[in-house]
DNA sequence: GCAAATTTTCATTTTTTTTTGAAACATATG
DNA sequence: CATATGTTTCAAAAAAAAATGAAAATTTGC
């Protein structure tokens, strides 16, 4: 309960600088388009301006969100590859840094976020063209151009997503 | 209250066949993936395969929501441009069918919900790089580094995004 | 192998988003 | 211009998503 166990500088909770509040603003937004909740935004936008790694507990004070937020949102950034550990030898906790090549973090994205979804889209449409033929010959003509545009969908994304981030120099 | 009122063939209201129900579950995923919510999913999935126009009324019926989730569901496929109207003499409703040119769709959708972030995250990196000022000394250049890496990512985004929809022949 | 430190998990609560339904609004028609 | 028909709006209800917090699990040092 005393000061005892704090080793390091401020752990001093809540109160960021302004460049620290623009910047969770700005990853809060951008990876609400992503379709990632609130608080993996905050973390991201914190430690992409922290040069030192931060430890779980540092990061929920600081946003003052629960350490189970942080947990959780952690583990969703590790998964993107967004973050990565430092080892800090004497220390058993993690130290958490910002991975700052988007390339990687989009790579991971569209490799296991929407690429899935893909695939089990084109299983989808396989279902509709059986479906299709139990339909009146007439409504045939107009099924199958729909269903072909479809499938174009779905094998252009899959050819031209992961060319998209190669273009992402950075 | 008699069936006076139906006018056409079958306006039987729930029960779809099975390709309609894969195409609404189709893209029900698929527009969630954009964020929009599930009745508008539905509706569109629901007139993907439906070659005479429907009115609010069918829609509603068919996919069985309600008149007001049609009526805004419907509102944001329009401006999506993912649905028309067609004009039917002696029918003062509207029937909407579905525009299957995907590529018009996610010109609409880049253009009006992607690019406008972008816009705003330049303002905010603007303001950023005035806040970076503030800082020690030592920092700097890490910051500096973070903040270039920033614009590059807006910078591309917004010459990319474009682009690729041009590159959907659909 | 025990205890302390750290992290994860998950049932519950809180917050946010979506849907509903009814009233307000708009528009065409006799 | 009054009424019937069709559509939108929006407060309230319902559903879905996210955050909390405490218990369980894991890890490490002694």
């Amino acid at each position: 309960m005393s000061s005892l166990s704090e080793t390091h500088e401020d752990d001093t909770g809540l109160l960021n600088s302004s460049l620290e509040l623009e910047s969770i603003d700005f990853f809060v937004r951008m990876m609400s388009i992503l379709g990632f909740p609130r608080s993996v935004g905050e973390i991201y936008g914190l430690l992409y301006f922290t040069s030192n790694p931060l430890t779980m507990e540092q990061i929920a004070k600081r946003l003052g969100i629960s350490i189970g937020s942080a947990s959780q949102g952690l583990k969703s950034l590790r998964s993107l590859k967004a973050v990565r550990t430092n080892y800090i030898p004497g220390d058993r906790r993690d130290h958490y840094l910002a991975e700052s090549e988007f390339r990687r973090l989009f790579s991971t994205f569209i490799k296991d976020e929407i690429l899935p979804h893909l695939e089990s889209a084109k299983n989808r449409i396989a279902v509709m063209e059986q479906e299709m033929t139990k339909v009146e010959p007439e409504q045939l003509e107009f099924l199958k151009i729909r269903i072909e545009k479809l499938k174009k969908l779905t094998n252009t994304s899959t050819r031209l997503l992961p060319i998209l981030t190669g273009l992402l120099k950075i």
